[in-house]
DNA sequence: CTTACTGCAAATCATTTGCATCCCT
DNA sequence: AGGGATGCAAATGATTTGCAGTAAG
């Protein structure tokens, strides 16, 4: 697996996943090319719902158990992750192109902010092995609320 | 590492909830007695499936809207966290006596360890603060394979 | 040609809700 | 008493699966 670029171009980071699933032995169809299409399409983490949506626009004939059976291969070839925030639908997000980050979810306008870092990391890695584990794929979420009206900061 | 308050006993914590729901203005009932107990009880993380055999145990006349009914009320009033681990059910936890603190979920056995840090929680904090938030909960799961087997994945 | 992929409809599964009754306060 | 709380059963909503037809390789 090469390195992830930032600057990859949607179009780039839909044949780069096309070719990765095609090396699984997946097929490639119409509606697994609108669902790759809408899934680089945008910044933002879609549901199923969503991606269903944007993938109609492309080639209407997509259905939900098509999207969903899409993402799961997705999911499993390590080509997008799926995040499951409280009790809402999953959401699903393309990893090409950008390293692993983390989220910071505004709770009062339900913003996502991405943010990444490399001592954080590091300092998650050294727990992992102080266990006797070896990080697979980590999960950082905080919760937070802005500060700027009538808040002291900490 | 040792929680701050982590001597609580299940009595008191339970004591302390129900006084703490009680000032909600919510009546206390059998059900939501055994409920709280089934919960205060075990040091693990329990679906409601789970807390509510547990329930049950108390008290058999507990059902399944009561135990969600009343997890929505422990979680509102933050006596209690839910969490919502890969594709699966929801998780709970009493928050009462123990320090927030992080999962560590062996992806092989299903296993999850906890562990605190206060580098780590200085570390999010510090990111939060910088994006103009302040953190009201944060939630951190590393997805790992224990290091003492072959690892073939990718 | 072969068989993976698709849409549709029906099946799951966790969680929620309507409702008549019950029982804390 | 009175209104919140309960159990039951049915509703929900996201996700999955069975199946017969379709299309990728």
């Amino acid at each position: 697996m090469e390195a992830p670029d930032s600057s990859m171009t949607p179009q780039t980071k839909a044949r780069t996943i096309e070719q990765a699933l095609r090396k699984r032995g997946v097929r490639w169809t119409n509606q697994r090319q609108a669902i790759i299409e809408a899934l680089v399409g945008t910044d933002r983490h879609l549901t199923a719902e969503e991606l269903l949506a944007e993938a109609r626009e492309v080639d209407p004939s997509v259905s939900a158990p098509t999207v969903y059976r899409t993402l799961h291969l997705l999911v499993e070839a390590s080509l997008v992750s799926k995040r499951v925030f409280q009790g809402d639908s999953a959401c699903y997000e393309v990893l090409l192109g950008k390293g692993h980050h983390h989220h910071l979810i505004d709770v009062e306008n339900g913003n996502i902010i991405e943010f990444t870092d490399e001592a954080l990391d590091a300092l998650l890695d050294k727990f992992a092995a102080q266990h006797g584990y070896r990080i697979a794929c980590h999960k950082v979420e905080l919760f937070a609320v802005p500060i700027d009206k009538k808040d002291t900061s900490s």
